[in-house]
DNA sequence: AATGTACTCAACCGCGTAAAA
DNA sequence: TTTTTACGCGGTTGAGTACAT
């Protein structure tokens, strides 16, 4: 696995862009377009490595990028996707029009991770302070028992007509009561797409929710565990599955 | 006004991986 | 099949700025 030279390595330009350099970018990348990273710097004239430039279009130049602050609505919908699917940030950012995977990282890391921190959420539900309350212990054996009960019934149904089904990569869920809400999500999910039994692609969607690990649901201290290692999906289908999860809260 | 502290965000770094050689 | 290249991602850094003392 080979890795471009750093910038410093080479003797190139570092540090914040000037006016001229952003010009001679911006130029380039309206006669050329996106791409080929490698050639762009020399192309447009720049003493910048292909990372920096691809960094400065992708980040700042872009013409489509949104600028000024993050709407009511545009900061809910962070908070629901992270709760679904963790420091993806270039996946928030992609149902962000116009934002940029660092902005909503650092808008996250500055405001919303303190935000959300001592929210009343956590109390209610006692999961990060590790003391559950009966209701709450109730409340996720019941989510288990049914996420369970799901997955026997997809199981048997795997693949029954020899549909391609998409093989996911593993996706961590952390400890943290976004987790929590993940595994009711993910169930409600589960039961909806069910439900459609004559669309044959809705169950491919929910025979991605068949790799939970049994073990970790069913560990009383559910939110110390994975609560599943369900997979990425083709873009389409995880689109799709995302409307679902967005729409089941 | 001077200094210290906290915050923001553009930019960098290192890693993983798909594609090309 | 193996190695190299190029790209994209998430974590981290640090300069600039705002605010508090």
């Amino acid at each position: 696995m080979g890795r471009a030279p750093c910038c410093s390595k080479v003797g190139l330009q570092r540090g914040a862009w000037t006016p001229r350099e952003d010009e001679l970018l911006i130029k380039y990348m309206q006669c050329h377009g996106e791409g080929q990273w490698k050639s762009v710097s020399q192309k447009a004239g720049l003493l910048r490595c292909p990372k920096s430039c691809r960094l400065r279009w992708m980040n700042y130049l872009r013409p489509d990028i949104k600028r000024g602050n993050i709407s009511p609505e545009e900061e809910d919908l962070i908070i629901r996707l992270h709760a679904l699917l963790g420091n993806r940030w270039s996946l928030i950012a992609g149902r962000l029009p116009g934002r940029t995977d660092n902005e909503i990282k650092n808008y996250w890391n500055s405001h919303l991770s303190k935000k959300l921190k001592g929210q009343e959420f956590t109390k209610q539900n006692g999961l990060l302070s590790g003391r559950k309350t009966d209701q709450t212990k109730t409340t996720i054996k019941r989510t288990t028992r049914q996420i369970k009960k799901n997955i026997d019934v997809v199981k048997g149904m795997e693949d029954p007509t020899g549909t391609k089904i998409y093989v996911p990569k593993p996706t961590r869920f952390i400890r943290s009561h976004e987790g929590s809400r993940n595994s009711v999500n993910i169930n409600e999910a589960a039961l909806k797409l069910k439900g459609s039994k004559s669309n044959n692609n809705s169950m491919q969607y929910v025979n991605t929710l068949g790799v939970f690990q049994d073990d970790d649901l069913l560990d009383d201290d559910l939110g110390t565990n994975d609560l599943a290692s369900f997979h990425d999906l083709h873009e389409k289908s995880f689109q799709e599955y995302l409307e679902v999860l967005l729409n089941s809260e």
